[in-house]
DNA sequence: CGAGATCATTTCGGTTCCGTATCATTTTAT
DNA sequence: ATAAAATGATACGGAACCGAAATGATCTCG
């Protein structure tokens, strides 16, 4: 698929996007919930708490509610680093994978069906 | 600009960009402001609370909310339907635009940076 | 071994947002 | 004229989130 994406288009797109995402809140993620799963999901491990704090530049305790909240919808999952015990490792979940595979194929479909 | 959208490009460019509204929260927009926002602003008018409740399914109080929050930031403005004086009809604003405009800058920004 | 550093969590007070229900105003229809 | 409908705003109780600070656990290093 080929797009010519000008600004209006672009802005098109992130509305579509975050209209389905109020519509169908599934789960009904702010966008720093969003920044957090998708971070996880698509950059390469580990994701720390720390690290990921430094990386929105927000405190420790939001993304730890952050992942408090997408833990309890079973988008994410915590485990002890048995290598340093201080440090928490943020893993995948099949649920999770499935949520953000479907979010990747929301934004092709709406993409697909700008007005070009 | 063209770009060849798959995937995981798609989920990238979505991702910077919740990080980049994350981190410089001018404004902290949740994404059902953000939802609202857009509509006002690349959706021809008029725009009413109980249109845009249907319209992006939620309830009028949420709506009314929305518009209080971003009217105190002064991104959009609401005013008397004069033609049916129960209805409102929201507005948009010099300060409003520039800031639709800059974010549409950021989504084409982080499109242009993807790794093709 | 022990003091200090590091990391995640919890606590705290305060703010914001939610949906339901209600209210005030205006329009429509009888 | 007046009852009913429509529209947006407000009140309310509850839930979620915020940052700062305190806490508990673990590691580092002298």
């Amino acid at each position: 698929m080929q797009i010519e994406l000008k600004p209006f288009q672009a802005l098109t797109l992130w509305k579509e996007i975050a209209i389905s995402e109020v519509r169908d809140d599934a789960h009904d993620l702010t966008m720093r919930q969003l920044a957090v799963l998708l971070t996880v999901y698509l950059e390469p491990p580990p994701h720390t708490i720390r690290g990921m704090a430094a990386k929105l530049k927000v405190t420790k305790p939001a993304i730890t509610r952050a992942l408090d909240t997408m833990g309890g919808y079973g988008l994410v999952d915590r485990h002890r680093d048995e290598k340093d015990k201080r440090n928490v490792l943020v893993k995948r979940t099949v649920k999770g994978a499935l949520y953000v595979e479907k979010l990747g194929d929301l934004v092709i479909a709406k993409a697909r069906g700008l007005p070009l």
